[in-house]
DNA sequence: GGGATTACGATACTATACGTTCCGTTCTTA
DNA sequence: TAAGAACGGAACGTATAGTATCGTAATCCC
């Protein structure tokens, strides 16, 4: 295990390593965690299969670096809850259609069910995206738009759940369009503390 | 391709053919519907593979035919449309937890992101599913429980789509406890047509 | 009841595809 | 220029899907 700067000979290729992380998210997004095969990601990113297992042991660390690159939730802060949720949903949506996110996420959601491995990596990683979210949700309760003693985690599954249900099973693009119903939906129940 | 009644001869074991369908789904919740193997399904059934070749052509048929003998969701109709909905949410969820519903919901919608043919196969089974659930909110529409202009579906969505972010994510049973302030939450937006 | 017919479980077989390792070559450093 | 490490490609062993075949068991029809 030679890391750079200890060493005399070639260096491990920056090309190669980005490449093979380009291609395992193209072949996630093409058929799904289970059916990714190392040689088929060395054939698309034109390297030997040694080359990959030089650098990750298994196809599991390699398909956790690959998914960590793409990008994450943008934070908004506009000093309204709705407005932050809107953008912030309206990024959610950009990053799914425009990222193989939309394909990615169902199969490692479908694949965590049975892989206690891919679980523990999976989980971390679905609370942490959520962060933002919740953290529009706080600020909310301290301006007074939203009640001290709200759920924060069941408010965040009612915005995110109607979209992520439309993302699961219909299809792929969702129209950024209903944002702003679900946003206004959610928030009007979710504002007062009793009908 | 001999149905019943044209022939002489032994007649298909209706034993073996149930066998098959049961492991089919013990091992489709277990292992993921990739990872899924006719010789699996075989041993785990107790019946040869030929057995199985002889009723189904391919894995997709099987499962199919496997995934359809799951239960749905059951109508409920007390004349309110908060009832309606808590109740069948309530069934909703016992139904994941006592069956591999859980597991091979997540499984199959994972997988469905990139096989076409099951995507045929899966997106008119979950628009079936819902359907009780869009028949609750028209009875609350015309006894004026709900705006005339709803949108079903979106009303469907922000119902289902908590419940559902947590089964695919958490992977744990969900309390049925969170069914009754989801539908409030829902609910209270959904029945007011503007703030 | 007996013969014909079909399904049964089990096993052998073929082809394919995968993970892993090995090899000759290329690149970089000292 | 020599040494060391990574490179792409190819070789090797393993596993699995799917098919074919076996002897046996069950049912229908005469």
């Amino acid at each position: 295990m030679s890391e750079a700067g200890t060493s005399a000979g070639r260096p491990r290729s920056e090309e190669a390593h980005q490449a093979i992380l380009d291609a395992t998210l193209e072949l996630l997004a093409e058929v799904g965690f289970s059916a990714l095969t190392v040689e088929g990601v060395a054939q698309r990113a034109g390297v030997g299969k040694a080359t990959i297992y030089r650098r990750w042991a298994a196809k599991l660390p390699l398909v956790i670096e690959a998914f960590n690159q793409l990008p994450g939730l943008e934070e908004a802060d506009t000093g309204n809850v709705v407005d932050d949720l809107k953008q912030m949903l309206q990024s959610y949506l950009q990053l799914f259609n425009s990222t193989p996110l939309a394909t990615v996420l169902p199969s490692l959601a479908g694949e965590r069910a049975h892989n206690t491995d891919l679980t523990a990596l999976f989980d971390p990683v679905t609370k942490q995206r959520r962060q933002p979210l919740i953290r529009a949700l706080e600020r909310g309760v301290e301006r007074g738009e939203l009640p001290k003693d709200l759920d924060l985690d069941l408010a965040a599954d009612l915005i995110v759940g109607p979209i992520a249900v439309r993302l699961f099973f219909t299809g792929r693009k969702v129209n950024p369009r209903i944002v702003g119903p679900i946003v206004d939906l959610a928030l009007r129940g979710l504002a007062n503390p009793r009908p």
